[in-house]
DNA sequence: TGATACTATGTCAGATGTGATATATACTCT
DNA sequence: AGAGTATATATCACATCTGACATAGTATCA
């Protein structure tokens, strides 16, 4: 994570839009990236839907409060593995995961 | 899984349905298994439609020919996030993961 | 037959991920 | 204010995954 790089960016006018243009990554890459983005928003959503908590989620799948805090942070110590229990822990079907990285509002990076 | 093709497979003598009756997992860890080897068979798909080896594929990822070997088996010494870096380098988009997930064809044990 | 190409499977040292723990911040109550 | 609840982030011992390598099997050629 290049912060002043973000900075030098947006000071010479650049409206960083996706994920892979911040970090200048190879598609592949930056494709896994994506993947894991929609897929931590997904969970982060379904579980607030479901009116859970962390702690919760948690216990159920065997992890603890932190690691789901980092599951939907999308923090690079978190496997897709790790994410994708998370999400199926939450009731959701293969083809609710397939809609949670297909789906049209999930690879954008933010709003502001 | 399709319910016709079920009652078919029934029909000639066999009666196993699901990875996850196979192996009496829990919902969460069956979605996972399934997820696994839906993107593994897709991967060994788009791997030969393309016609290059798993030798190639594995330099182009900078892995080995045995892991990718093992990633197309769904080895449970390969991680998700392997599988997905394997099948994005093939080219494929997220569309097309989310899709090798959701497709109608890709959730049965075997044909034989 | 031998040579070449492709794939499958076992092993292992080193790399990476994990649960747990501690701690901090923020919010909502009474 | 203080207590309770929810979430974020750092750290670390231990577990799991990875690339590389060795090797075996199969198929196709000349």
């Amino acid at each position: 994570m290049d912060e002043a790089k973000r900075a030098r960016l947006e000071a010479a006018g650049f409206k960083i839009s996706t994920v892979a243009e911040f970090l200048g990554l190879l598609p592949a890459e930056s494709a896994l990236v994506e993947t894991r983005l929609a897929l931590s928003n997904a969970l982060k959503k379904r579980r607030q839907e479901k009116g859970i908590s962390q702690s919760t989620l948690a216990r159920r799948m065997r992890s603890s409060q932190s690691r789901v805090a980092k599951i939907e942070a999308a923090d690079p110590t978190v496997s897709l593995d790790l994410m994708a229990r998370a999400f199926f822990e939450t009731g959701a079907s293969i083809q609710e995961f397939a809609a949670a990285l297909g789906g049209r509002d999930n690879n954008e990076l933010a709003e502001a």
